[in-house]
DNA sequence: CGTGATCGATAAGCTGTGGCAATGGATCAG
DNA sequence: CTGATCCATTGCCACAGCTTATCGATCACG
């Protein structure tokens, strides 16, 4: 019962059981009759129990060979699923992986998963949604192996791939002056509180997303934090105030807000996939590669 | 992933795993540090795929190897366990055991039964019930490996132990003329239609059984067949013959038939407990030894 | 019974491989 | 730059496991 029991003992030991004779059991191994018994007198020697009754004439199982005949058996085959599993593993073909994500790449994340899971269908993906802060720092931590934000800044532990640009647009309540103008000058949005996350959240999308104002020279002033952009809206279709948001977050407008192209050169949203720059894990690499 | 990996690669993996230093896995592993890496290194190109990603600072599983861990461990866990238990089973202290027995022998048996699960708590009792030609059968046939019978002859193939002798009585039915008389001689019930199991089912028994009628002088017909005693004594008891048994099988006699003392020398029914000859499994001796 | 065949155990010698000690090469701290 | 740390590489050796040859027990058969 010591550590020395070696595989070799069980794959000889389940030989012997098969056959119930040293000779044919010892052929099939491609090793001679007297290796075979001196390994199995050995493995008895170390459980302490006779496994085989053995005449001249004839091997039978004892009760303990023949307790210990299944159990062997599934473990040598429990080994060899797990050395392929790992094998699979290994080269990404199987596995997990996790992946975080702003609630505002929904639809682009789905279109990527439904894709993988079709590449990769025993890849088991788990999903963890987040601001692109709480993304970024997880992959950062190794929380997730893959994250999907917004506007993050080049980082140099950070591997940044653009998945998607959209433009900017201004949402006002529905009542607002400018509300049937369209394009409208974001100049004409400066004397209106503004609603938008706060600034330590993202210090660089912060600055993508206001750019449109500023570059129209609006000294700009968030009047309403609010980290989440559905709740930014609802704030403006209640009249608190006016924002520049990414056009994707605008598509179903609830009632009371107003969409409004932005005059001027379109300012642009990006929706990157980060991954940290020193993982080159397969699985992340099939996921972020595409194909 | 072949024949070739052993316990030794999965205990070194373990141990490196733990340690993600192989100076100090080395050392926990009485070994010194170039084997261990060897080995590792054999290991993964057995499977396939590396298992630890190394620098010469640091030690890491990769993704293969996080999830190899957890079945390395469960498959040496097991393989401890599955050895443990052969061993029990060896000594006689876990297993099975397939008990015949003959129905009147039951409450014999279940005190042998309570002792015996006492003693060995972790062993399967299985019981199968049956004639005694049928047990001796199945313990021939190594269906079984204790049979509890009774009156068998003796055979060269099997050893007998006795359990239990009980005398013989008479059972009559209530108005018979006999009836009040005790004890009966075996002459008067000569006249009688004599109710038995067949002499087929165990000719010994069945001479044993009818040996108070024959040294009375009496010609013995069995006028009526049946293999079950309790079958025997309801036909006695409604009025259709009479007949010879043992005395535990008159215990409680259905409304109609009573039970007679035999007069003369009084004939002995034994119960046996029957092993096979050849049989030395410690689980055997463990429940014939009795103790 | 004697004889040959079968089959596992034992004996003795050979060899592959797992282990050792020494060394190399990369990385990091100070 | 220097020393410390740590994994990999190298070269060698001992022994575990394998081989062949032989023994002893059992069985079939004439």
């Amino acid at each position: 019962m010591d550590q020395r029991v070696e595989l070799r003992h069980l794959r000889y030991f389940l030989a012997v059981a098969d056959e119930l004779h040293f000779g044919r059991a010892a052929e099939r191994l491609h090793i001679a009759q007297p290796a075979l018994s001196q390994q199995i007198r050995q493995l008895e020697k170390l459980i302490g129990v006779e496994l085989f009754k053995r005449t001249s004439r004839s091997v039978r199982l004892t009760d303990a060979g023949a307790a210990f005949l299944p159990r062997a058996r599934d473990l040598l085959g429990r080994l060899a699923a797990d050395l392929h599993e790992a094998g699979r593993v290994g080269r990404g073909e199987a596995g997990r992986l996790d992946i975080g994500f702003i609630s505002s790449a929904v639809v682009i994340l789905s279109e990527r998963l439904r894709a993988f899971a079709r590449r990769r269908p025993d890849v088991h993906v788990k999903l963890h949604d987040g601001f692109t802060v709480d993304v970024l720092s997880s992959l950062e931590h190794g929380t997730v192996d893959v994250g999907i934000v917004r506007d993050a800044e080049e980082r140099d532990d950070m591997d940044l791939i653009p998945l998607e640009s959209e433009r900017f647009v201004a949402v006002v309540p529905a009542d607002h002056p400018v509300a049937g103008r369209e394009p409208v000058e974001a100049a004409d949005l400066a004397a209106d509180p503004l609603i938008l996350f706060p600034r330590s959240y993202g210090p660089h999308a912060f600055d993508v997303n206001t750019a449109p104002l500023r570059e129209a020279g609006v000294d700009v002033q968030v009047a309403q934090e609010c980290s989440n952009w559905h709740t930014i809206i609802m704030f403006v279709a209640t009249g608190l105030g006016v924002t520049i948001a990414p056009y994707s977050v605008t598509n179903r407008l609830p009632e009371g807000a107003r969409r409004l192209e932005l005059a001027g050169p379109p300012a642009q949203s990006r929706i990157l996939m980060a991954t940290r720059r020193s993982d080159d894990r397969p699985l992340v690499e099939a996921f972020t590669g595409g194909r």
